[in-house]
DNA sequence: GATGGTGATGTAATCGATTACATAAGCGAG
DNA sequence: CTCGCTTATGTAATCGATTACATCACCATC
């Protein structure tokens, strides 16, 4: 394996015009330039990044920590991330913790290590002073989530309003026994639509069934058990605001399983806009979040953090919009 | 920021001593073992990785190629591929190419510049001669996709069995006009799947008719556009095999959209069986591929070549199986 | 008591690039 | 012609860990 040394000598040159030349910056003559290029074809030569990485204490690599990228939202989100670093000519480590919360910590350990310049994190569920601790230290992004009364770089929407938005829209449509299948309680945007729900039922002046709330994790199949308890009370719920699309469909699946008709039986809405939630029939009304934006801005976001660029705006509360289609009934189709 | 300098300082030892503690490797008394940690603790050091990357010449690190990170099949693979590597303390670098093979061929870069210690591809359209000069010098591993007449380790199911065995189950229901929904035909396993229809159609000497195979690219748009052109012909076909879900969830959009009922007027395919396949509605019947499998078997060979093991089965075919459900009648539901 | 072996620790080279600083050459202005 | 400035290039320190090799102390053996 050829090193710079090894150009250096071949172009009979020393080794720091031969890094001039690869690094483009300095003065080289075209003359040397060309013999120095010369030699590199010559040996194959590639330069060895672990030497730079050491040397300059960077590595041009952001770790984007997520729970599970299988679920279409976050690699969604990835897919922005992943643009704007290509473009930057940074690289993209990824860390799935697969929704255990220790692991999410344990990858925080990277950046006093060095491996990469900064990281992004779509799940939050780091002790709070660990993490203003270390992002006090190193270029640290949320994105999809914040951390309460933490002062970190986020980019999100404003999970309470989306679903007060779309609580709402089952209330206009005369629903008055909504019920709700939440994401995790330790996850802060669960909690959030959760008040966003109960400010919906507040300002019409529903009474909250408690029963009618019921934690899921975001998977199909905690969807469609929950959604069969809920059929399975005395007093069934009219409507099912589920926290995400995947939760959605599997509330629609359950209540078809138990013969009833979506939304003429029970009227259903989700969360997030995946490219199923359209597909699927009958195609669910939902809460559109620009995933690959979010990505792309909380890429940018660290950028400049990386960079050391003041940066004005530290939270960023992108917008997002109810669809509305087909799973609630009432409204037009899309 | 705190060095192993620091530390050996504080603790009155050598850095050598202080590695040594470090790896838990060579004789160091309980005494001075404990005096270290404790001037580790103090000093709340993390050594930089960097050094040691340089150092050892290793990264324990591994990139993964895929071709679109929002496709449910390459997902499921990679998070197999992630599971067997933070077993054995791997790490997981992402490469995104976005369905662009140049991008395949530069991200082969990473390896002679030491980035990572080895690469998994899970798209291979990379020159063959190329990819070989490559696989000889530096640990590579081919999963789902092989590389013609080239001796590259990989990991795969058969495809051109498993489309021959979908095909004629299809035939095997009485259809004799049977559509073929293919990906790129610059991706071998596209050109498999083909083969195998071509195979199955050949065995029960039914006439080709090049107008029934139309080239997608894997996408849930492009099922859903060529299946409304296929239902435009004169003798519009009675069956459509696609090369995977997304495309077959498409089609059966599509052949609804023009009014038509699957699978009674028209029958489908599909080919994976990713999650959706169960859910969608008819759920689809499918060539089941055993997908973390795939990742876990390819990274567990990688494993083997980047330690230099010798490797006695360089080529491993998975099972994969025939799943029947609703999409195309006759058969049983699961 | 000399010899050799073992275990603990230190010294310093090393990995491969980058870059601060030194040096030399070339050129224009006075 | 000389001074000073610019440009091109070289020398060598540096990044932070790992590790080959050296050293020293201690103990057992004959």
């Amino acid at each position: 394996m050829a090193s710079i040394k090894d150009v250096a000598k071949r172009a009979n040159v020393s080794t720091a015009t031969v890094s001039r030349v690869l690094r483009n910056t300095g003065n080289v003559t075209e003359e040397t330039r060309q013999r120095v290029l010369e030699a590199i074809e010559a040996l194959n030569y590639q330069p060895n990044v672990l030497g730079r990485y050491l040397r300059r204490m960077e590595t041009e690599t952001v770790l984007v920590v997520v729970p599970d990228i299988t679920n279409p939202f976050f690699s969604k989100v990835l897919r922005g991330i992943e643009a704007v670093a290509l473009k930057h000519g940074y690289q993209v480590l990824l860390g799935d913790t697969q929704n255990d919360a220790r692991l999410e910590e344990q990858y925080l350990n990277v950046l006093p290590q060095r491996q990469v310049d900064g990281m992004i994190f779509l799940t939050a569920r780091i002790r709070k002073e660990l993490m203003e601790e270390m992002a006090e230290q190193f270029p640290i992004v949320l994105a999809c989530e914040y951390l309460e009364g933490a002062d970190i770089p986020t980019v999100s929407i404003d999970n309470i309003s989306s679903a007060r938005k779309a609580t709402e829209h089952l209330i206009r449509l005369g629903h008055r026994r909504i019920a709700h299948l939440s994401g995790p309680m330790n996850i802060i945007l669960s909690r959030d639509r959760l008040r966003g729900y109960y400010q919906a039922l507040a300002q019409h002046e529903i009474e909250v069934d408690a029963a009618l709330v019921q934690e899921g994790d975001f998977t199909y199949e905690s969807g469609y058990n929950l959604t069969l308890k809920l059929l399975a009370f005395e007093k069934p719920p009219t409507a099912i605001f589920a926290a995400n699309d995947e939760m959605a469909i599997g509330a629609v699946k359950a209540i078809r399983h138990r013969g009833g008709r979506v939304p003429d039986d029970v009227a259903v809405v989700g969360f997030d806009d995946i490219q199923m939630a359209s597909i699927f029939e009958p195609s669910l009304t939902t809460i559109a979040q620009p995933m690959f934006e979010i990505g792309q801005k909380a890429m940018e976001l660290l950028l400049r953090l990386i960079e050391g660029i003041d940066v004005e705006r530290r939270q960023l509360v992108l917008p997002d919009r109810l669809v509305i289609r087909d799973s609630c009934g009432g409204g037009r189709s899309v």
